[in-house]
DNA sequence: CTCTACACTTGACACAATGTCAATTGACAC
DNA sequence: GTGTCAATTGACATTGTGTCAAGTGTAGAG
């Protein structure tokens, strides 16, 4: 029955995140994701064609479940640019743990799989539209620093932001989810916003 | 005789290196780097054990031909914290696409090989040092900015400059290497120096 | 001149993990 | 009952690393 097919195929994606999760990303086969759903490495085949496009469907998965939309609504009605830049920021650093298993497998055959890189190279740049929402917002109201042309800090922004980036202060220099989004937020803003109108510590 | 196998070291970590540059550090197999050699895979197993050894090999080889430390001098040699910072991202900046392709290497040998992670963490901790000093100099002379601790804007330094961020804004955003020097000058100066007494564009 | 040492060669193989293929099982629908 | 379809089992191709064993060619030592 189709509904068995679909079934079968969410409780993949569904044992895909899970275990993703577990493992940060690292070191899961195919035969494990068949394990932990209850099904022969094969039967995986039946209706993912590759390892790529699994993950590829276990991020999209994961986003409808997180639905981002409705946690980037904030910024996107925010009043000023300011605004709209740390609550950007706000969103996304509280995001990345939430998918860091999933995206980190993606980053990781993305190094020897098309699809993956291109899955991932999309979602990058949806977040970087975001980044060049908020410097172009900055810009309209001439707030962003003279030293930036909005393509410029948008790169930077973006840059800055990238999942490894996020690994490397969270893993290496132990930094927790709170203090992430605190500090990436002063980075953010003594960088780009013009200091005769920049506010306080949030 | 041993100079006959020392030559062949040599002329293996030669080849290695200039085949690395040449692809970017990705797809290059062991049966590569012995045909660029001029000799056959397994005799590359005679003189280095595993692929990641020799490209740990490959990376000090490289370190000695580019003489890290002479670069470091002027840093070191700075009367102030600003200059020391500034002068610090100008020897990175220009090393960074000097060691690529090796680097790159070991950034992807390093997901699957214990050997590979730990070169590359302890070159990535020398750079962290490097930017340790800098900040250090800053707080020393109260000039670093009153949201930051030493440690924090250490890690936030360090991060930045890190290797794939360099990837991303000169390969995907298209920033020269003098841009790329230009701009993340910018983004510490702005982010890291107390407004008082910062410094107008270099 | 021969013996030995040594760098290197050739070819075969083990090992992981992905992905493919063919034959089979079991259940449900008509 | 028979056909359909998901899933199973087991075998196999592929790619790259790393290992092993036997053989070649050269150079120095006796």
């Amino acid at each position: 029955m189709s509904s068995e097919n679909i079934e079968t195929r969410t409780r993949i994606l569904e044992a895909t995140v899970r275990i993703l999760e577990d493992h940060g990303g690292r070191d899961v086969r195919m035969s494990d994701i068949a394990r932990a759903t209850g099904i022969s490495r094969q039967a995986v085949y039946l209706h993912f064609a590759s390892r790529a496009e699994l993950l590829v469907a276990a991020t999209r998965y994961l986003d409808e479940i997180l639905d981002v939309d409705r946690r980037l609504a904030p910024s996107r009605a925010a009043t000023s640019g300011t605004q709209r830049l740390t609550l950007f920021i706000d969103c996304w650093g509280h995001y990345i743990p939430e998918i860091y298993g999933v995206a980190k497998a993606l980053l990781l055959a993305q190094e020897t799989d098309e699809a993956a890189a291109a899955a991932w190279d999309d979602r990058m740049q949806a977040m970087r539209d975001g980044c060049r929402a908020a410097i172009e917002a900055l810009h309209s109201e001439a707030k962003l620093a003279p030293e930036w042309t909005p393509k410029g800090a948008t790169d930077a922004l973006w840059t800055m932001l990238l999942v490894p980036n996020w690994e490397n202060l969270t893993g290496n220099c132990g930094w927790s989810t709170r203090q992430y989004v605190r500090r990436m937020k002063t980075v953010a803003t003594r960088t780009f916003i013009k200091e005769s109108i920049r506010p306080g510590k949030k």
